[in-house]
DNA sequence: GGCAACAGGATTGTCAACAATTATGTCGAG
DNA sequence: CTCGACATAATTGTTGACAATCCTGTTGCC
């Protein structure tokens, strides 16, 4: 994924490193657990250690990997409880912004969320996980971001972070992503209706599935073995 | 858990380099629009100049300081604008926090949150804003723990954080410590009494103030050196 | 007098070598 | 055969030097 810019300085390509690993965890390909080594990593995304090592930092503070000071970084493995808190918060602020969301929306917003969506569903038509979770991502943040409050919407984005490690299995499953569909298009037919009831109605449902499956994953996990891995 | 140690590794010099700075910019040391030269805080602090410019990178993320490619770090300063979005989010965390705080809470809270405020109260009294400041966040930080969503702390904590910039007037107002220590003794008659209803809407008012006096100054400000936009 | 180009200094950004730490493999004693 | 000490390799952590960039004051030209 070749930036754009010749000259990017390390402050971005921080962000793109990090980005590309945030997708790599998403999609599955780098799994729970598994050792990220700096070096590796510079090579394989063709820049240096010490950009590697920021990009480390900056998903740590973030919560998708795991440091250990001398021992390196991991993939990190959530806990169920962990998850399950996260989502409560992430209910609680994706309420607020819906219902701070003007409706009677400009037209501009809808024709932007309905551009997004093209993306999306031609991605989930094609099966192309990665596509479909960029324009997801993308989507998510312009229909927030239309609560007005640029704060919100930050830690929205920061809580949705989090729990990226527990999206594996979602986000490469055709059922879900299909439903992820419906319901996207659900909210642009609620916010053109001006019915904010369904709106916010959507996007607390819209949380559940992934978490659910998470969740159920997890504890199936856990009942099969038995010791606890340490 | 090693006394400060002699040997610390760099991300947590790099914390204690930016809670550091915090403080100084909350307490009105470091005032906004001051430049922030990395050699010389590096100096000053004893410290390497990677360790500061990690820790200037951290405050940025946080948005306490503004930072431009090759032109080094500022305080950032707050328009009232944001300090009223951030306001509102913050309402909106620490009611969902203060609403899950157990009541009939265990003894152990209640001591503890009585012992912390010993402190924050001796602080008030002795005039130490910097005592009363460090006080005053293991305050909120141990009461908003009790309600069991460490990530729900974290953000609240996050977005507290943001508004420090915000807090110089009143974090050095002996009036407005003293109103402060009361609230908070309020607030642990609250928990006491079992009296959720009274507990969140103090949470609630705690937050009033700060918030009242910057944008109250910062208008002032603008309507100086602006004149007349009738 | 004003303005543009230009040096000089100050500050930030990049890098690669070096040091410190931890994991791994080997060997000998019991 | 098992255990533990030791040597070795792999990886992370730290440092200082160097390069790139930007601000400032100055000079020379119009």
């Amino acid at each position: 994924m070749a930036v754009t810019a010749l000259k990017a300085q390390t402050a971005e390509r921080v962000r793109g490193v990090a980005a590309t690993l945030e997708e790599e965890i998403v999609l599955g390909w780098l799994m729970p657990r598994e050792r990220l080594i700096e070096e590796e990593l510079a090579e394989r995304l063709d820049v240096k250690r010490h950009v590697v090592r920021e990009a480390l930092a900056e998903l740590e503070r973030v919560g998708l990997v795991e440091r250990v000071p001398n021992r390196g970084a991991f993939v990190k493995l959530l806990d169920p409880v962990e998850v399950r808190q996260i989502y409560l918060v992430r209910e609680a602020l994706e309420t607020l912004a819906a219902e701070q969301i003007p409706l009677s929306a400009p037209d501009r917003l809808l024709s932007q969320l309905e551009k997004i969506q093209g993306v999306h569903s031609a991605a989930v038509a094609s099966g192309d996980a990665r596509a479909a979770f960029r324009a997801n991502m993308i989507f998510h943040e312009a229909l927030f971001a239309a609560c007005g409050n640029p704060h919100l919407v930050e830690l929205i984005q920061t809580m949705a972070q989090k729990v990226h490690g527990a999206r594996s299995i979602t986000a490469a499953s055709a059922e879900h992503l299909a439903l992820a569909r419906d319901e996207h298009l659900g909210m642009i037919e609620a916010i053109k209706a001006g019915d904010r009831v369904r709106l916010v109605a959507l996007c607390r449902k819209h949380l559940g599935p992934s978490r659910d499956a998470y969740i159920a994953a997890a504890e199936a996990r856990v009942a099969r073995s038995k010791p606890v891995t340490r």
